[in-house]
DNA sequence: ACACGAAGCCAAAGCGCTTTGAACGCCGGT
DNA sequence: ACCGGCGTTCAAAGCGCTTTGGCTTCGTGT
């Protein structure tokens, strides 16, 4: 059933009953009535290809998904998806994939530009001055980060959560603890989130006269395996540390790993706090100590970010609104005072 | 630039101009020749929205993605997308993610197809007779699965591992080194890898004259809690396993931390095999002891799936061929002969 | 010399929608 | 009695591609 067929059943033109069912205000009420209910007894459903052509929009959003066999996509992104469709789900509001090389997302962004395949872009794990922001600004896709990209001198619209106040807050606490040689196992410090984080953690260092040593302060691709091997350097170290910072759960497995290996214990010997992003499959609650967090369900960004987009799409939403989201910090008992002998 | 503007510029018919871009035998290689030359030096590229219009092809394919307050998207998803990514990329192939209510799918299928938004769709962690295979059937949109669903009268393509040979010939090598009383620690029933995974137990325990005692075999989501939760409860029950099969490397998590608070140890009181998917952020070996897998890479799964899919969007893959894939048996610390006085 | 098929090209008709510009009837105001 | 304006509807022109059917032209066999 076409728009032809539809309106040839109702003795109407074409245009009147696109315009009934596309709530312009030109249509008689009573003539709109007749259209809508027609429609839906039929089963009308406008084709998305020619509605496309036409007009140029297209219903879904995009993002462009880095791959490469060096790459691993963020395990995170699974949840961040979850919130996504949570609410996208009720708007009929698909996500369009492209997968990019990693090194080449440029040339997807213009294609996806060019072919008019979304009306609207998300862009996650953002650098400082990150690329992909300046070019979606000029080539006027509009769109909406999940972080932030420090460095521009305009606005753009994101989601980011204190990831700078959470670590500063966080790294106070052990302060007040008693903790001096506090270090931080962070991700890749080339993201934004991971410098915000560092920085949180130096700013509450250095308001207390102190800063982290060499070497404890590390990056890395967030794995257990890393947080293994970094915290191992650390822990063996002279002048370990007595607390840890750490950007991922998945991390912090790797760094109890280190600490029970070592024959040390948390609390007792090191005190551990890590970020939680809230996953189901892996609760913060269910470490043999259970782990004190920084915590900010991504869950809930996905969901949130999908909200925006959608009100953006229809018009709702304009202009280049930072949202910034406060962090939970929970205490639970990975974290004591310092060592006797530290 | 466009079609029309294309032509003009080299003087020829938009049919012809078309024909020589799509390869179409009618056309003077030589008027190819320019046509092409033409349209790479100006930059042309096909409005895909008209192309849609006029073909019904996307050039995407498309996963319904089933979400809901109460559903976790599989973590599995993340790394499969890699996979998916990897070889999709080179081929400039979209996905189309269409969030649905985990319970009205089928809904959402039908609107993919009205719509004709996608070309393909693949379909994973299918059940029994699952419902979806059915309907894409029925529905006529070309689709390939990734596992399998038992229990159709009708062929249709598939890439599954082989989860029973699998978990038979883990099973099989616990009961040579000794074990009898072995229980398995698996996902949820409900889907055939989980059913295929039992089965293969089962039929290696059976053909040694054993069985499964109640409460040996679990189902749970594949959380680390469960699998801690799973393995307490077996550990503390009378005739308690010696050996455990376990669905996942993060469900093996919690069952070593029940190891662990039991004050027992691996393998010397329980030998441990779990199936690893191959993630790169937690890997069996760095387990405290390193972990026997059946494994197999979720990963390659998804680039052959996007081959498949593509080979078959162009015609050159038909029919319904199923491909299960064999699984690596690796043997690494967590497994040894029965405790003396079990 | 003519017919016939193949090769190569083209004009135009879709695909199914939105949107422009115009038409129609009817009202109130002068 | 006439005109401007409002409310409502419509025919037709896009959007940019593919594809049908037809039209030349040229070489070949009779």
């Amino acid at each position: 059933m076409n728009l032809k067929q539809l309106s040839q059943m109702l003795e109407l033109s074409q245009t009147t009953v696109s315009r009934a069912l596309n709530g312009y205000p030109e249509v008689n009420e009573e003539t709109r009535r007749r259209v809508v209910d027609a429609a839906k007894r039929h089963g009308y459903r406008p084709n998305p290809s020619a509605r496309r052509l036409a007009t140029g929009k297209t219903g879904m959003i995009g993002y462009v998904l880095p791959t490469g066999s060096a790459v691993d996509i963020d395990p995170h992104f699974v949840e961040f998806l979850s919130g996504l469709g949570d609410y996208a789900r009720a708007h009929e509001l698909d996500l369009v994939l492209s997968p990019a090389d990693a090194e080449e997302q440029e040339t997807t962004y213009r294609r996806i530009v060019a072919n008019k395949q979304v009306d609207a872009v998300y862009v996650s794990s953002p650098r400082p001055q990150d690329s992909r922001v300046a070019l979606l600004d000029t080539l006027g896709l509009p769109f909406l980060v999940h972080g932030r990209s420090d460095g521009f001198d305009f606005d753009y619209p994101y989601l980011d959560i204190d990831n700078e106040g959470a670590f500063h807050d966080a790294t106070r606490l052990l302060i007040q603890l008693g903790h001096q040689r506090i270090a931080l196992v962070n991700g890749d410090d080339r993201e934004t989130f991971a410098i915000h984080r560092e920085r949180g953690v130096r700013r509450a260092l250095a308001g207390n006269g102190l800063a982290p040593p060499d070497g404890h302060v590390s990056s890395t691709v967030m794995t257990e395996e890393n947080g293994y091997r970094v915290a191992r350097r650390m822990l063996e170290s002279g002048g370990a540390p007595t607390a840890i910072l750490c950007s991922s759960l998945i991390m912090a497995l790797g760094i109890v790993r280190a600490v029970r290996e070592l024959g040390l214990t948390i609390p007792g010997d090191l005190s551990l706090i890590a970020h939680d992003d809230v996953f189901s499959w892996l609760k913060p609650e269910n470490f043999s100590v259970p782990l004190s967090t920084t915590r900010s369900s991504i869950r809930a960004a996905g969901a949130r970010i999908a909200e925006r987009l959608i009100a953006r799409l229809s018009g709702l939403e304009d202009g280049a609104r930072g949202e910034v989201w406060p962090v939970d910090l929970v205490v639970r008992g990975s974290i004591a005072g310092v060592p006797a002998g530290s």
